[in-house]
DNA sequence: GAATTTTATGAAAACGTTTTCATTTTATGG
DNA sequence: CCATAAAATGAAAACGTTTTCATAAAATTC
């Protein structure tokens, strides 16, 4: 059809004859090399826009070993909280000229392997990543590591030390913070649904639970405290466990949003009255515990946030280059959302 | 720190060297080229994967114009059915060796525009576009086109005549069902709360209204008609004024799920029983509405047979060079899912 | 077994940049 | 105004593939 018409890319060589100069100096003049004339870098310039230059970005990485492109592994896209950081860190490497390409786990640590190593072949200039619940073993990102490639994990993020960056919320304060307030309001026999300990993520959310019940000195039921799977079923599950004791809580802390739903779901299908006799508090603030009757707390992890910081830093290394190894996680903060559950 | 060890990549030379052939025959028989011994085949893909051979994007992008990446604009990563359509599509792309490169113009066109500007320039093999509700001029989609790079339009399509490919729900059958839903569990005063017409969505969607309304002999009340941005506060200044009015509307189609979530708390607040005086039903089943209380009725999109198809759809015409123009859309089916609401 | 066809391989150019090194031009100081 | 330093430009190689064209090796025909 209109196979004819191809309209051939212009390249620097038009520049340089159009403006009878060397492909050198167009190549110098486009990346804003110091020793090159004002006068001819305007030149060049205007030209460029006028030819509708736009840069080969294979040739151009193929000889500076640079893409312009970043590398993101999570989990899946559409979880809200990935969601809303995605779009932020999208928005913002836009704006520092660089492409983001996003790649999803589903939460299988053989597909995270496998999107490392594509994406080490694909020469990004950087990666981030929020890792599967199930990975503990870092080794597929030694290759990017070592050959100096910028690799920021963010959210789920290794547990011992790794040589590289981290930028995580502060889940032991969500925690804290979720199980005071259960506290406060007036509950004492707290349960708490959580995730498998090979997370960062529950670690801390535990730890901040235990903590609190700690400080004010109420006993943690063993039989209250669930690590599984964060599902609906599996929390369906804990809840018939614990509601069919002789002995039955007055609040639960869920690690997660989904859980706190379901949680919610199982008391209103069992006549237990929320908040009066069961208060409920989840993790996230997904949108749909603003929806729910009634509407779920939760803890806030300002989502823009963390990508904003990602970005931050990630501009930072790779400026500079090299980056300081080893040092101190970046610890987002978070909030307490109140709302009728509890 | 660790910039001396730098494990260079094995490149198509070192194959050559290992192996005493030429880097023309090694780069052939990676390729599966016919004229290539089988046995030097298998020697071949050995020695690779022995020296974990990694073939270089760029430079076989610069040589062939092929660069084995697709190109994705759609408006917020963090819709719902977007999300899906985006999952489904890269787990596809995945398994042909595709990458993907997901863009999100926030619904603003000149972001649209600029997107489309970049993936050109990336020379992604391919573009999958759901358009910004504004977009009614497709010139930035033009140098794409003319180049010969597929553009697959979905969901939101160009109106009129443009020489790409489509692939949408069925807009109209679902606007249809709705209605018709409604109308058999007894309402007769149906509200209408659309979008802009500039977009397919909702001329198709309010089409479909229309139709079943006239098929059923019942009157369309003008004032009851909406057609404004589909958002939380619009659809409750929508409500307020049909609720003021002295005839009020027994039933309410709403053209998303976010108005339908809106008209439905206005419900709440203002005393209107649902659905026994008032039946409400949105579009897009997003996972909102089955949580809600009532649980709101909608239509389905089926967003994982639209990214199926657009995947199917795309490696055809990748592999087959030529597409047929100006054929006529795909059409995915949708389905009425019935809860509490209607 | 020579002539021809088919199949398999190699040499070298090409893709569009960037960058090193060399060279020319311009500025500076005495 | 010459010597020197600094600034601006150019020539050419390089990045790692793919591909055209040529050639060598193997298979086929008579």
């Amino acid at each position: 059809m209109n196979k004819d018409k191809k309209p051939q890319q212009n390249t620097i060589l038009d520049i340089a004859e159009a403006l009878k100069l060397s492909p050198a100096t167009i190549s110098r003049a486009l990346n804003n090399h110091p020793h090159v004339k004002e006068k001819t870098k305007s030149d060049v310039l205007k030209m460029a826009a006028q030819l509708g230059y736009r840069r080969n970005q294979m040739a151009s990485g193929l000889r500076s070993n640079k893409t312009h492109t970043v590398g993101l592994i999570v989990p899946r896209i559409s979880m809200f909280f990935h969601a809303e950081v995605i779009t932020t860190i999208q928005n913002a490497l836009h704006k520092h000229g660089y492409n983001l390409i996003i790649c999803q786990s589903n939460d299988l640590l053989t597909m995270e392997e496998e999107l490392a190593d594509i994406l080490y072949a694909s020469r990004v200039d950087a990666l981030i990543v929020a890792c599967t619940l199930q990975t503990t073993d870092f080794s597929h990102f030694d290759k990017l590591v070592s050959s100096g490639i910028p690799v920021i994990f963010y959210d789920r993020v290794p547990l011992d030390a790794y040589p590289a960056t981290f930028i995580k919320g502060d889940d032991f304060r969500g925690g804290y913070l979720a199980t005071c307030h259960l506290i406060e309001t007036g509950s004492q026999k707290i349960a708490h649904i959580s995730g498998k300990l090979s997370s960062n993520l529950y670690q801390d959310r535990t730890a901040g639970f235990r903590k609190a019940m700690e400080q004010h000195q109420l006993p943690v039921n063993p039989d209250w405290v669930f690590h599984q799977e964060l599902t609906h079923e599996n929390a369906k599950e804990a809840m018939t466990k614990m509601f069919s004791g002789a002995i039955v809580p007055d609040a639960l802390f869920s690690a997660n949003d989904v859980t706190a739903i379901a949680a919610l779901e199982f008391a209103k299908e069992n006549g237990i009255q929320v908040p009066r006799d069961l208060k409920i508090i989840g993790y996230s603030n997904d949108p749909r515990t603003s929806i729910i009757t009634p509407a779920l707390s939760t803890i806030e992890q300002y989502p823009a946030k963390v990508g904003q910081k990602i970005v931050e830093v990630l501009m930072e290394q790779l400026k500079n280059g090299e980056r300081e190894v080893g040092q101190k996680p970046y610890v987002i903060p978070v909030d307490l959302i109140r709302r009728m559950s509890s």
